[in-house]
DNA sequence: TGGGTCATGTAACCTGTTACATGATTAG
DNA sequence: CTAATCATGTAACAGGTTACATGACCCA
């Protein structure tokens, strides 16, 4: 998955793996989290696979970059896993895994703990309000407004994400209140 | 992840391996995907550190079974995982990652595209109407109102996402007509 | 003089996936 | 007769995480 998202970004030009990194932190870390260490790493596989060439450029007063290129095979590649037949309708939510087995713990602290989420979700939301992703800032690499239209998309989607989340952490809370002044009121 | 999940189930009540992987494709499946290999090694990492122990039953006609049981150290461990601060608004979708390069594909490709995954969502819709996650089977598990809750939470999770996404396809169907439309009128 | 940016990674480990393997019983 | 259920895994591989390492330049 992290090496076709490599590949795509490296469709759009050539670059270094520290462009990468910072470009991923920009958009795709969204959705899909990703170490330094394993972008470098699996740069040297996309390398291997034929899908792009390095080229070394010595810099003074800087360290030297090392310049990946797509090749056809490359493109090819990139294509045959964008139009695959797969089911991508996957969910992993940590989040859930716990709260699945928050029975365990007091109502209170339960309460408590979705109070501390929905503080979070906000906090999320205010930075994405006053520091929003800069699509901009990569105009140069996307100018194409039918391309931009996707990456807006996936933004719009973590919009609407957080938004139900905010709606279903206070749907619980709720309920949680009501369970417990029941429990209270025998 | 998958380690604490098991110990959360083997906290219900002790059972084997068979019964973790039919449990948790009827609960925990749904936001976190497990292999049956996966399952059986990681019982045998959480024997290993002595969160619960094992007792082989001898069955006739059938295979024997490996029964598991939570220890008090177990026990410790769910506990010292759920309580633990950690950040898991963490959100992996393979699904943004390809749309964020779909503008690689022509814009009739992607509504096609987005209208194949309006069909499976409503299948996953309709399927979870007629056959929804059954709680009660697991009343004899989770016979307290109080640890029940945090499992329709999770299942009230999974319907408010699904109708979310649902919106955003939508929504991204009528940009796409849009831009089309704008596109072909000049 | 201390922290941020630029720029590269390696090593070890942990977690998840795919493919394979066995074999009796029971319900349709 | 065939498919599902019961019940256990192993081996190899792929992908993700954590910790560590280097070093110059620039700005405050």
């Amino acid at each position: 998955m992290l090496k076709h998202g490599i590949l795509g970004l490296l469709n759009y030009g050539s670059m270094t793996g520290y462009d990468i990194v910072n470009i991923f932190k920009d958009s795709l870390s969204y959705f899909w989290h990703a170490q330094t260490s394993q972008i470098y790493r699996d740069l040297q596989t996309i390398k291997k696979n034929g899908w792009a060439t390095d080229e070394t450029v010595p810099q003074d007063g800087k360290p030297d970059k090392k310049i990946f290129t797509i090749t056809e095979s490359g493109r090819e590649e990139l294509k045959r896993w964008l139009t695959e037949d797969s089911v991508e309708f996957e969910l992993r939510s940590p989040l859930m895994m716990k709260i699945f087995f928050r029975g365990e713990l007091s109502i209170d602290e339960n309460i408590e703990y979705f109070e501390k989420l929905v503080k979070e979700n906000n906090a999320f939301d205010y930075k994405m309000y006053i520091d929003p992703p800069d699509t901009e800032k990569y105009a140069g690499l996307i100018n194409d407004p039918m391309k931009a239209l996707y990456w807006k998309m996936t933004v719009e989607y973590g919009m609407m994400y957080s938004k139900m989340h905010r709606l279903w952490l206070e749907k619980c809370i709720r309920q949680m209140e009501e369970l417990k002044h029941e429990n209270s009121g025998n």
